[in-house]
DNA sequence: CAATCTGGCGCC
DNA sequence: AAAGGGCGCCAGATTG
């Protein structure tokens, strides 16, 4: 099969609209359109003939996409974003699933890194046109090199100068079928262009860059099912927890306040100062301070220090306990629960690759539930959890990234960190310890010892972040394994006047940003082949239809999944561990490393032990 | 007044 | 000499 771009040669990409639309897409049927386009298999290019524009709000036009859908299972869509065209959708057809997506979005971010995802410059950057001439959002062309914006059936989605009208990308597109038509001809011919990209063998092309570009498409399918669906959830029990550790809802503001006051009290009272507001860091080290303690800040890792010295003061302890109680009560309290659970599903909305290094992220706390409420995390009836944790990814990913040969053969161990502590002649712990130093560029303490002999004894692995950090000091991109780029941080243009203060400031930027590359390309690898996992397992439940994926979180898997399948799909999760990653050391050019999972069925996401 | 920054903490 | 990365969220402090 052409797996190739089908509109070599097009320039930019008006000519190739306007000669997919001469193909003929189906008459769409309302005015009210998303584009989506039947995309070829494999990138979906070959077969790629036509482009659909079809209807989309409302039941009936829902029903319009899932006819045209249905008709054909196996291609792989080409979307401008997933997020775009599905969450609508879903809203009406809730069981809707693509089996297979080209998100030009989620593969733009790949190419050009950060979270930039506007249409004109996901064009701009695909078609070689420098973004900056793109127009922004909002923007009309009144710049527009000649081109005028009035809506003429023939003008097509482009400009003179290449670059997407601007009118179009606010959602003109779908002004009438026609434009939707030919916006659905112009996704395909992006999506030509970005698979020409990511396999041109410069910068990111590589085998692993176009398998991201997949699995990270698919993500992003993902991320919209796991917004829409959420996670089954047991609110009697999370309001039994909430109820024992901060009490019952308060009725009103002022009942509020009350319950407020009641747990300040005794630590005000210690303080010997009533006025202090604990909530502000400020106040509480100027309190502090009061009483002879002398602080740099108020972090509780600091205080516990303190705390645990002879001698010390109540007040450190009874400030550490208001601190986890106060956390909860606002984090995971009443109003939490009434915010973000309805309907027996705790929902948050998803995004497939955040952040500099590309992972996926929660809103409404999902990952951050405290372990106290796991348990209201509840397969409902007729139905298990079953819960995968990846063991030790992001030394593994290390291994693969670096193809450090010893550490790869450390990781033929079920715990990587016994062989790397023989091999340091240090105990298990400090070796953890410092290989978790290396990875996060941390220097001090007892790990900084450690470190020298990890430096000896994996001087690839070990010389692999230290160039990575380097590059970021200087100011240079990274690339993950899968070919994300991660832009450096910005430090600021301090004036670097020897022995001052500024100089220190400056140092310290330029450290904070060797560090932040040096574990982007571990943490960002390592989400790279967790979303190739979850995009495996994805689509055997979606052949099955034995469930869904709930959760992602970082390197577990959370699904919810029918009783009598639990057992099996918890094999099958493993088996598909073994297919992604070896598919994914494969294709990034590194050794075949070992991942392992922790998998377990059970009823609550707290019954797990990972 | 809203927007942004900061300290703090939950999770990985 | 070097003082651990990421995210989201909250509340207070600061800034425009």
């Amino acid at each position: 099969m052409n797996d190739g771009p089908r509109d070599s040669g097009a320039g930019t990409g008006a000519g190739a609209a306007a000669r997919e639309d001469g193909r003929g897409a189906p008459p769409p049927a309302a005015d009210d359109l998303l584009a989506v386009v039947r995309g070829p298999s494999g990138l979906g290019l070959a077969d790629a003939r036509r482009a659909w524009a079809v209807p989309a709000r409302g039941p009936v036009e829902a029903s319009a996409v899932l006819a045209a859908l249905e008709r054909d299972r196996s291609p792989r869509w080409v979307l401008w974003s997933s997020r775009e065209l599905l969450v609508p959708l879903l809203r009406v057809a809730p069981d809707l699933r693509l089996a297979r997506a080209w998100d030009l979005v989620a593969v733009h971010r790949l190419l050009a890194g950060g979270a930039e995802d506007a249409p004109s410059t996901v064009h701009a950057d695909a078609a070689g046109l420098d973004p900056r001439g793109a127009p922004a959002a909002g923007q009309l062309d009144l710049a527009g090199d000649g081109a005028t914006d009035v809506p003429e059936e023939d003008d097509g989605p482009l400009r003179a100068d290449g670059h997407v009208r601007g009118d179009w990308a606010d959602g003109g597109w779908s002004d009438t079928p026609r434009r939707a038509a030919r916006w659905a001809a112009l996704a395909l011919a992006t999506a030509g262009r970005q698979h020409a990209q990511l396999t041109a063998g410069a910068g990111a092309g590589s085998a692993g860059a176009l398998q991201t570009a997949r699995s990270e498409s698919a993500a992003a399918l993902l991320a919209v099912e796991l917004g829409a669906g959420g996670l089954p959830f047991d609110v009697a029990a999370a309001r039994e927890v909430v109820d024992r550790l901060v009490g019952p809802p308060p009725r009103d503001e002022r009942e509020a306040a009350a319950r407020r006051a009641d747990r300040d009290a005794p630590v005000l009272a210690l303080l010997g100062d009533p006025g202090v507001d604990l909530r502000s860091p400020h106040q509480v080290r100027a309190a502090l301070e009061e009483l002879g303690l002398d602080l740099p800040d108020t972090r509780s890792w600091r205080l516990e220090q303190m705390a645990a010295e002879p001698g010390a003061p109540a007040v450190l302890a009874a400030l550490l306990a208001w601190r986890q109680r106060e956390r909860f009560a606002v984090a995971s309290g009443h109003r939490w629960l009434e915010e973000h659970v309805a309907g027996g599903r705790l929902r948050a909305s998803w995004s497939a690759s955040d952040g500099g290094a590309g992972r996926m992220t929660a809103s409404g706390g999902v990952h951050s539930l405290p372990r106290e409420l796991r348990g209201a995390v509840r397969a409902e009836p007729g139905h298990l959890l079953v819960r995968a944790d990846l063991g030790q990814v992001e030394p593994r990913v290390l291994a693969v990234v670096s193809g450090d040969a010893g550490l790869a053969r450390a990781a033929e161990a079920d715990d990587l960190y016994s062989p790397v502590a023989a091999r340091l002649g240090v105990a298990r712990e400090v070796a953890k310890v410092a290989v978790l130093a290396a990875m996060y560029g941390q220097t001090s303490g007892a790990a900084g010892e450690a470190l020298a002999a990890m430096e000896r004894a994996y001087p690839v692995a070990t010389g692999f972040l230290v160039d990575a950090a380097r590059r970021g000091a200087a100011g240079e991109d990274v690339r993950t394994a899968g070919g994300r780029r991660v832009r450096g941080r910005a430090v600021d243009d301090v004036p670097v006047e020897a022995g001052t203060v500024a100089l220190d400031r400056h140092r310290q930027a330029l450290a904070a940003r060797g560090r932040y590359t040096r574990n982007a390309v571990v943490q960002g690898s390592a989400a790279e082949l967790f979303k190739a996992w979850a995009a495996t397992v994805r689509a055997r439940l979606l052949a099955g239809e034995d469930g869904e994926v709930v959760l992602c979180l970082h390197d577990e898997l959370l699904l919810h999944v029918r009783a009598g399948a639990a057992e099996r799909v918890a094999r099958e999760l493993v088996a598909d561990l073994g297919a992604a990653s070896s598919r994914w050391c494969r294709a990034v050019g590194g050794p075949p490393v070992r991942f392992t999972a922790d998998v377990a069925v059970v009823e609550r996401w707290s019954q797990a032990k990972g």
